[in-house]
DNA sequence: CACGATCGACAACCAGGTTCACCATTTTCC
DNA sequence: GGAAAATGGTGAACCTGGTTGTCGATCGTG
């Protein structure tokens, strides 16, 4: 029954989708671990890249993630908990903390971008340069062209 | 900043996968709700596959989902709750209560099914078949057989 | 200058996970 | 046959990551 998808052509495809997804980030994180961030959870790698080299204020990365205010402030306060971030007062607008990557944070976006490019590497070996070159296209043209700011914020599970 | 993945070829990978299943998952649900089951969460899904026609206990719905068996308790109380599920006394073992899917669950999996081959139909025309079917070819090669039972029970974020 | 919008914070709540503990049964094994 | 071990269900306490609502402080603009 495991390995049973019920017959239904159309239920295989999300299915390979998910566990692709959860495949590379499985992959990601025990390396991640191995190579001294033991500690950040998969969608740390999405709060980051929402961050930018830049930073930017809880209620901007709310919006960027498509989740509250007060959602994005509580995983700030976990990532700066752990070291990864740090929020300064922003001198021109007295409401506004601004957010940015701690050296730590850096450091843990560059590792996990050089680390996706050697699994992608790895795919590429099983499956050959031009497939998956075919599977990203294919996937660009189903998929929404902006990354973040999705309209369906509360999409892993939120109410 | 939204769309930009950082230069890093090997985000790309992982972020469309993601994409890709959560814009069927999102389509579905969508769908299911406009045809009666607008409460049924996207997990729900694969609750109903792992209880299957025959029905199972919250013990073994746990080891298939790879969740603890009060995680899987809980979930199969909430499905109750909302009429999808039902639980019996097994009369060969006192110990165990089957949970079987009720009339509205059953329905609810048929759409499903109907739902998600539409989708998969969609794409199809989109991408023409011959490419839809290298891509599921290729993630099956780069994804476990076994759908469920992974090895890393915790993914969606529990501790 | 006053009003409306925005930022950050706090509180209460919910869903879905975890672990630990316990009781009732069934199975195993001496 | 009976003691010990394994198993199934349940409850409690806790964590994380969401939600909504409220609030004071600050900024921008009419």
């Amino acid at each position: 029954m495991s390995s049973d998808v019920g017959g239904t052509p159309g239920f295989e495809l999300p299915l390979r989708l998910f566990l692709g997804f959860r495949v590379l980030i499985d992959d990601l994180h025990a390396e991640l671990a191995r190579q001294g961030h033991p500690d950040v959870r998969p969608m740390h790698g999405f709060v980051f890249q929402a961050i930018g080299p830049t930073g930017t204020t809880a209620a901007e990365l709310g919006r960027t993630l498509g989740v509250s205010k007060q959602a994005a402030a509580k995983t700030v306060d976990g990532l700066e908990r752990l070291g990864y971030v740090r929020r300064a007062a922003d001198p021109s607008d007295a409401r506004r903390k601004t957010v940015q990557l701690t050296e730590r944070g850096v450091d843990c976006l560059v590792r996990s971008a050089r680390i996706f490019d050697e699994l992608r590497e790895r795919w590429a070996r099983t499956l050959g340069e031009e497939r998956l070159d075919a599977m990203e296209e294919d996937l660009r043209k189903v998929t929404p062209r902006e990354v973040f700011r999705l309209d369906v914020p509360g999409w892993f599970g939120g109410q």
